[in-house]
DNA sequence: CTTTGTCACTTGCTATTCGCAAGTGACGTG
DNA sequence: CACGTCACTTGCGAATAGCAAGTGACAAAG
């Protein structure tokens, strides 16, 4: 019997009940609030168009992070068309909700950053 | 002669010049928040005091977060007293600049995640 | 003045994860 | 049927995480 190897993903659930830690272990690595990014202001949906953007994510990591996103319901993967069949990505409610922390971050880069682009105010003012 | 290894550190720097991207390499890790947290709601200084957050961080991970966050400028270390000389880690004005992008992670984490604690009103309102 | 204790880290070592590159399988086109 | 594209997988060396034990500075106890 080969013994059952402990499963510990990218965060242990359950470190505590405090809401940081438990939105860290959800969103608190280096590229899965890009994705997230790409959803929500780039307007990305298919796999590939995730790979084009400037950080340049593995394609292993992106990956992983998609199936740990629909895992956790921020975002969706539905089909799209058939022949060949494809795939789309979208953020649920649960994932949207995230605009703020992105737009405070955003608003702490441009401040502190130098060197970060600015988004157009439009991009940036409130969720609709 | 041994070649010299490449340094990477926990985010290669200059990913792209995108906001999000730039504060994920200063902060986008499960551990660098929670520390800032404790600096910033719970009052603490000292390493020891760290140590002691319900999540456990591991003591040579604290000491590796709190010089980058020094390096990075997030924080600064003086000492308060000698015999023996203890030092203490305050946030800087760049680091409580941050207090809006975790009051957005309470405020999303209180309405998805269950079982999240809620703080006190008084605590996530407004940056003094 | 030797022992014991505390604090703030540091070091050693193994398990896990990252990330580059190459591979795979399902189509579609020529 | 050869070739190309897309969406992932897999292999594997390198980097990071995290547990446990060690270190050095100093204080108080005996």
């Amino acid at each position: 019997m080969k013994p059952r190897k402990k499963k510990r993903r990218l965060a242990a659930l359950d470190r505590s009940t405090c809401p940081i830690a438990n939105t860290l272990d959800l969103v608190g690595d280096k590229w899965t609030l890009l994705v997230i990014r790409d959803l929500m202001f780039m307007g990305k949906r298919l796999y590939g168009e995730f790979l084009l953007s400037p950080e340049g994510i593995p394609s292993n990591i992106l990956a992983d992070r998609l199936k740990r996103l629909e895992e956790t319901g921020l975002v969706s993967k539905k089909p799209y068309q058939k022949n060949p069949i494809r795939h789309e990505y979208r953020l649920t409610p649960k994932g949207t909700d995230l605009f703020p922390v992105l737009r405070e971050m955003i608003f702490w880069a441009n401040k502190h950053i130098p060197g970060t682009v600015v988004p157009p105010p439009g991009l940036v003012k409130r969720k609709p």
